[in-house]
DNA sequence: TAGATTGTTAATCGATTAACAATC
DNA sequence: TAGATTGTTAATCGATTAACAATC
């Protein structure tokens, strides 16, 4: 049964509506409707049914949805069931914070190792979690079932360390670089540009401000 | 001359046209084509002319765009061409990595302050940068003409400091807390939700996976 | 059963792409 | 001037919202 093609709107949606539905399971509420959770979330239940839609019923006419149940389907949809390995390839400033964040391990991102190039870092501990040196890239995805690599370094260095890391067997390049990364097709790239976040904070202050002059 | 409204899809574009004519203008290239320009960014060139049409002509027929002037422009778009000053609320991994990132200071982004609540941290610097006590949030953001706070504190604590931060003065929130912020409408909010972006990459990878075995 | 609420089709809205006249 | 390329209007495509029949 392959997937039809789900659109990347519905896709960016997917983990806040997680992260409702986790919400409601604190709360202890077993049961909502498109309409109650639209309201929460400041969506419209249209949407909600839609997207939902998308990968099978998961309500009941004339009830609603089950939390529980619609958090672990969500769960499979986006593939937070099953444990990924993970490693941070940079072991900078950022890099040493996403390892010592432990949440991303109980969502199960079990992150394996750090690598960096700088012979000061290597052989030193985060946590428990080893920095080696690139030399053991390799071997250390091949062994370890990789999954993942996070890319806490410079642009400079971005395309060829992630091409490398591919090369190896990792699918998918969590990508803090300033860079757009040019890989093979089949591999996941998800970028997070800090600074291009910023500018659009930038963007909308500077807007604010306008408005504040002429209104 | 109020601006119209420009859609979320244009602002989230303009950051990376900014990068790519920095690059351009590394590279010592003066003037370029919507054309050309679509072909290293693999986006159409009608909507290169569409997007930056919204906000004027920039360009000239039968020549494209100079490089440098574009630029400048993009970044007065951006209101980077002005400084902007920021305090980091939460001193944990993440503020401190995000302090000690000096890239940010270079686009005008200047950390003042970092502000926590742990004693043990009070009163320590990050590279220049204080960290001071919460109880000195309201005087130092009036004192200091703070327009952002990034906000990397857990999530409970998050939608209520902000609103502090809010009333005290700050125009928007970088928020790294894994949670929406309910803030007066006039706020700007740019979320980055690192969990969010790690289930996109796995639901990626999940499908990925998928067209393996029925592929 | 009657009421509630889904799943799904149809209508609308908005964003992207194509086309071309204007013009450098 | 002729050629190139923009700025902008028109056409297409896709995503969101509305509506409602199906059904629990």
């Amino acid at each position: 049964m392959a997937k039809k093609e789900i659109s990347s709107a519905v896709i960016k949606r997917l983990p806040r509506y997680y992260r409702y539905l986790g919400e409601l399971l604190e709360e202890g509420i077993d049961r909502i409707s498109s309409n109650e959770l639209s309201e929460r979330m400041r969506v419209t239940a249209s949407q909600i049914r839609q997207d939902l839609n998308n990968f099978g019923g998961f309500g009941q006419q004339g009830y609603g949805y089950n939390v529980r149940y619609l958090h672990e389907e969500i769960a499979k949809i986006l593939g937070i069931d099953t444990k990924h390995n993970m490693i941070i390839i940079g072991a900078g400033n950022l890099g040493l914070a996403i390892a010592k964040y432990a949440n991303f391990g109980k969502r199960g991102f079990i992150i394996k190792a750090l690598f960096d190039k700088n012979p000061e870092l290597i052989g030193k501990k985060v946590g428990d979690i080893d920095i080696l040196d690139m030399d053991m890239l390799e071997s250390f995805i091949k062994e370890n079932d990789i999954e993942i690599a996070a890319l806490t370094i410079p642009k400079g260095d971005a395309t060829a360390i992630a091409q490398e890391a591919v090369s190896y067997g990792v699918r998918a390049i969590w990508n803090f670089a300033h860079t757009d990364l040019r890989l093979p097709e089949y591999v996941t790239v998800e970028n997070v540009h800090l600074s291009d976040s910023l500018m659009r904070l930038s963007y909308n202050i500077r807007w604010q401000e306008k408005d504040d002059i002429n209104g």
